[in-house]
RNA sequence: GGCCCCGUCGUCUAGUGGCCUAGGACACGGCCCUUUCACGGCCGCGACACGGGUUCGAAUCCCGUCGGGGUCACCA
C-alpha cells in the first residue's frame, strides 16, 4: 500500500507558520515512505475571493519546497482538489448514510434543540443531541428528506466505546453516549467539515491523517462516519499544537495580532517591508506580514530550508544532539516514534540561530541574491546592479549576516554616505588629537598602494608605530569616520571596497563636520 | 462545566527501572580570541509539577492531586 498523505488549508490569504509544521510532517513522511502528498482546498466556508487568498499559501509551500503530488496546479487522478468542487460527492454520500439508515434528517428546530439544551444545562447535564426522527426507517427517511429537506445528522450507537489507535497519542477511548448526533449536510445538501473531510479522505486514498491535535475529539466521530460507509478508517497521528512564543497557549490566527509587537514593527520599517506611510495600526492589521506567517521570515530573509530545519525540529528529535540536518536527512528519519506527545512553544530566537547557521555556510552566489532586493526595497540599489561590489560586501560581511536583512545593518553605508552615529561619533573621533591623527593618516592613505585589506593594515600599523598612538584607537575613529558607525566588517576591508577617492573623501567629510 | 490530551532547565529536546550527583541546543551571564561587531573556544546559570505507592532501586511503572492545553457549532 502506498502512502498518501494530505494537508488541507482553508484559503485564508497567508500561510501559518502552525500549518507549515503541519504539512511538513505530512510531506516528510510521505516522502520517506516513497508515497504521495496531497494538497487539498477547504474552502466551503467562507466566501473571501478565493484565488486571491489561495495563491499567498501555495506561493509559501513553493518557496519552502514542500512540493505537492496532487493538488492545485498540478491536478491528479483524484480531484478536483477543491472542496467547493466536490459537492456531488458529498451529497451522494449524504444519500447512502439515509438509505443504510445511519444517518437521519432531524426536524427539530433550533428552538427545539435549544430549549434542551438549555433544559440539560440547568440541570447539570451535559446536552447530548439525539433528534426526535432519528427511528425513522430508512425508506421514511429518504422519502421526507426528499419531500422536505432539512440537516441530516449521523446515527451516533448508543453504548459503545470508540478506540483510535492514534500513531501518537496512543489509544484513545470514547463514549458514544456522550457524543451527539453530529449534522453532517445542510438542508441546502451542502456538507460540514467532519463529514467533507472523512468523504475527501477516503475519496482521496489518504492512509495516514497527520494533523493539528486540535482534532483529535473530533476523532470519534469521523470514525464513526468511516463506519457508517462501512470502511476501515486510515491511520491517525495527531501532532501536538505548536504554542505561541513565551506562552502555553495555541498559536492561534485569531490572535496574530498581538505578534506585532513595537519591535516587530519597528523592525519591518527598517527593512522597508511596508510602505512608510503606513501608521502602526495599518501594520498590525496586515497580516501578510506577521511573525506567524511564512512570509514575514521570507522578506526578512530567512533561508526556506532554515525554517524546514527549525519546525521539524519543532515537536521532533532525531536524536539527543542535532540540530541541524539536511531535509534528506530529515526525510530518511522522520517518524510517529520521535514525535513529542506535549505542545512546542515557537522560539523565535531558535530559529533565528537555525538561520544564521544555514546563511553561514551558503553559496557566495545565492547570498548575493539574497541580498539584492532586501538592498533595493530600502532603496540602496537601483536596477544597475553591480554583483562584483555585492560580492565583496556579502564576503565582507561574513557570518554576521543572519538573515539576509541584516545587511542593512552591517553594509548600508557601502551603498549611500554614512550616517554619523552621535555616540560613536563622541566616543571614538572626537577623542583628544584624534582629528589631527587621522587627518595625518589619511595622508598615508594617499599613497598606499595598492588599496587592498593587507596592505592598508600594514601602512596603519607603521603609522601608529611611529605616532606612538594605539593602532586600535585610530582603527575605531576611521571605521566612524567612514562608515558612521561602530559595527561592522573588518575596517580594512571596509575601506578597500570604498576605494581610496571615496575613503579620502568620507574622512574628509567627517572631520569637518561639525557633529 | 463534560469529554479528551499533556506535564524534564525560560524555550526546543534526550531519557522506555540501575549508564542520571539528568545529556545536548537556543537564550542569558562571565572569560578567552579579536584594532569594532559578529563568528569560534571555555566556563557558568538552570528542570524531572506535587503527594502517595510498586521495587533492592523511579524522571522512567501504578494511583491521586494540582497545573496547562484542546474540544464541545448548520466554522474549517
Amino acid at each position: 500500500m502506498t502512502v498518501r498523505t494530505r494537508f488541507a488549508p482553508s484559503p485564508t490569504g497567508y500561510l501559518h507558520i502552525g500549518g507549515v509544521r503541519t504539512a511538513l510532517f505530512n510531506w516528510l513522511f510521505a516522502r520517506k515512505h516513497g508515497g504521495q502528498f496531497i494538497l487539498r482546498i477547504d474552502d466551503t466556508d467562507a466566501e473571501r475571493n478565493r484565488a486571491e487568498a489561495l495563491q499567498p499559501i501555495l506561493d509559501g509551500f513553493q518557496w519552502l519546497g514542500i512540493t505537492w503530488d496532487e493538488g492545485p496546479g498540478v491536478g491528479g487522478p483524484f480531484g478536483p482538489y477543491f472542496q467547493s468542487q466536490r459537492g456531488q460527492l458529498y451529497r451522494d454520500a449524504v444519500l447512502k448514510l439515509l438509505e443504510s439508515g445511519h444517518a437521519y434528517p432531524d426536524y427539530m428546530s433550533k428552538e427545539e434543540t435549544d430549549t434542551l439544551r438549555k433544559q440539560a444545562e440547568s440541570q447539570k447535564q451535559n446536552y447530548v443531541h439525539r433528534g426526535r426522527d432519528r427511528t425513522l426507517s430508512p425508506a421514511d427517511a429518504v422519502r421526507s428528506f426528499g419531500d422536505k429537506p432539512t440537516t441530516i445528522r449521523l446515527k451516533v450507537p448508543e453504548n459503545r466505546t470508540i478506540v483510535v489507535n492514534d500513531q501518537i497519542c496512543g489509544k484513545v477511548e470514547v463514549q458514544t453516549n456522550l457524543l451527539g448526533d453530529p449534522v453532517i449536510a445542510r438542508a441546502d445538501g451542502s456538507a460540514l467539515y467532519n463529514f467533507a473531510t472523512v468523504i475527501d479522505d477516503l475519496a482521496m486514498g489518504i492512509t495516514h491523517i497527520i494533523r493539528a491535535k486540535e482534532h483529535l475529539s473530533n476523532t470519534p466521530t469521523q470514525v464513526l462516519v468511516y463506519e457508517a460507509l462501512g470502511v476501515a478508517p486510515p491511520i491517525f497521528a495527531h501532532v501536538p499544537v505548536v504554542n505561541a512564543p513565551n506562552s502555553k497557549e495555541k498559536l492561534s490566527k485569531r490572535k496574530m495580532q498581538q505578534f506585532m509587537t513595537p519591535e516587530v514593527i519597528a523592525l519591518l520599517r527598517n527593512v522597508h517591508a511596508v510602505p512608510a506611510e503606513w501608521t502602526d495600526e495599518q501594520i498590525k492589521k496586515n497580516e501578510n506580514l506577521n511573525p506567524a506567517t511564512v512570509a514575514y521570515y521570507r522578506t526578512l530573509g530567512y533561508l526556506p530550508q532554515a525554517l524546514l530545519n527549525y519546525f521539524g525540529r519543532l515537536g521532533w528529535s532525531l536524536d539527543d544532539k542535532t540540530e541541524i540536518m539536511s531535509l534528506d536527512t530529515m526525510i530518511a528519519n522522520f517518524g510517529f516514534e520521535r514525535v513529542n506527545d506535549s505542545p512546542a512553544s515557537f522560539d523565535p530566537q531558535k530559529l533565528h540561530w537555525v538561520a544564521g547557521e544555514y546563511l553561514k555556510s551558503a553559496p557566495i552566489e545565492h547570498k548575493i541574491d539574497g541580498v539584492i532586493p532586501v538592498l533595493q526595497r530600502a532603496g540602496l540599489l537601483g536596477t544597475g546592479v553591480d554583483r562584483e561590489k555585492i560580492g565583496k560586501v556579502v564576503a565582507a560581511c561574513g557570518d554576521r549576516l543572519k538573515i539576509y536583512a541584516d545587511v542593512l545593518n552591517y553594509a548600508a553605508f557601502f551603498f549611500r554616505d554614512p550616517q554619523y552615529d552621535p555616540k560613536a561619533v563622541k566616543q571614538r573621533l572626537h577623542k583628544e588629537g584624534m582629528t589631527q591623527t587621522l587627518r595625518q593618516f589619511a595622508e598615508v592613505l594617499q599613497k598606499v598602494d595598492p588599496f587592498d585589506a593587507a596592505t592598508l593594515e600594514a601602512s596603519l600599523q607603521t603609522f601608529s608605530d611611529a605616532k606612538q598612538v594605539k593602532a586600535g584607537d585610530i582603527n575605531h575613529a576611521l571605521r566612524v569616520a567612514t562608515t558612521g558607525v561602530m559595527i561592522g566588517p573588518g575596517v580594512f576591508e571596509c575601506l578597500a571596497i570604498l576605494g581610496k577617492d571615496e575613503t579620502l573623501r568620507r574622512i574628509d567629510v567627517a572631520l569637518q563636520s561639525p557633529l
